[in-house]
DNA sequence: GTCTATACGATGATAGAC
DNA sequence: GTCTATCATCGTATAGAC
């Protein structure tokens, strides 16, 4: 389980014994993670996580002053995980297609590494009220949302936007079908997630757990097939 | 909004007087659907539910004992849907990739029929303890499943199996690529119905309504082409 | 920072009258 | 079938001591 530092934190050296208490924080985000994944929101309660994670129930409401902050902060950490795989991965080089092959391999990856985080996702992904700022282009004008943002749906918007800017350069270059980026989008991003959302169902189906390292390895080569298949002209 | 009768109910015209009191326990799963599907099982309160379709929370408490039996009737109902769109449908007529898409056109019409419909399905699917019956062969072989299973694990279970062996069938004609049919099934499950799911992120990605006629129809095309693209040979 | 104590509303569920 | 009344429990949040 690596650590990360936020991607827009200043990066100086001294910081390093303020930045890392390795302390409550990050227990609490880790079991609480766990918990959103399975119950869903509200189906988690701050008595129960507290327990779990041998704090008090108030000393829990310290560090987040609301179960809707723990949520988001939760769901971000994930974000930036995936943001951190990509940035790792080789998104920039080579044509279209290589692109997404590192795309699609650097998300399975960051997926497969944590089996709460794609439960997570596609909970996140499903709830109602997401993500208006993909249709802002995130700050690109002056316009306000009309509601105030969470980090994580400015991270997320984010991602998807470079997904799609991917996409129209490989459809502009010839080496993808012409097709409506939104619904190649939503097609990609529900083929990724799922897998890694599916739990008993998906160990049922391919017969062992989806997390296991031959179900990993056999799933990079099958979602990049099948998205490859699904895409290029 | 159509009337639909259960599967293996004896079809007799008399019985009609008696199969639809178009009444309360109908309304109920209605608004429940709704609600289940925008906040989670946890998310609904029986007390705002019995509110909303105008009964006491006694009233609803004697149609559906428990909180876990509407729910699940809710996602029965659901489910009834889909296996009526698919027998409405050609799914036995023609070459492997004819009835393909017969079959993923009939779950995108019935998921773009009700909207609460595919995010209800999405939300079941990733919560947890879902459908051991699938690997069991429902009721193939004389095991016992360990727990109780719920109408609507056997009803999904059947879904997946057809759907498994057209699969096969297509593999072993060489029209299909030789892949791993359980991937297989949980990217086209996963594209099927996230789209359905996405809510406010699907409107934002493909810029209007993604149950407006003008989307249904452009998704018909695209999800029909992107799965062909994954699974052809 | 962490704890105990306390408060309030809402929840799922039950019992019994009409 | 539908209602009112009631129950214990939960989620959420506050206040204040150590």
């Amino acid at each position: 389980m690596m650590i990360l530092m936020p991607a827009n934190s200043p990066t100086s050296l001294d910081d390093e014994v303020e930045i890392r208490p390795p302390d409550s924080r990050d227990k609490i985000l880790e079991v609480a993670e766990g918990l959103f994944a399975y119950g869903g929101y509200s189906g988690v309660g701050m008595r129960q996580l507290a327990a779990m994670v041998g704090l008090s129930k108030s000393a829990l409401f310290h560090h987040f002053p609301t179960k809707i902050d723990l949520y988001e902060a939760v769901l971000d950490r994930v974000l930036v995980r995936i943001e951190h795989g990509l940035n790792g991965a080789a998104i920039h080089e080579g044509d279209p297609v290589a692109q997404l092959d590192a795309w699609v391999d650097a998300v399975v990856c960051t997926l497969a590494e944590d089996a709460p985080a794609g439960r997570l996702m596609m909970r996140a992904l499903v709830d109602e009220e997401p993500f208006p700022a993909i249709s802002l282009g995130v700050g690109a004008n002056g316009a306000e949302p009309d509601r105030e943002l969470m980090i994580f749906e400015v991270r997320l918007a984010g991602i998807v936007e470079r997904f799609g800017g991917l996409l129209e350069r490989g459809i502009a270059e010839g080496v993808f079908r012409a097709v409506p980026t939104g619904d190649a989008i939503l097609n990609v991003v529900g083929t990724l997630v799922f897998y890694f959302a599916s739990g008993d169902l998906g160990e049922a189906l391919v017969g062992e757990s989806i997390f296991s390292h031959s179900a990993v390895s056999r799933r990079r080569r099958e979602v990049s097939q099948f998205i490859r298949g699904g895409l290029l002209a």
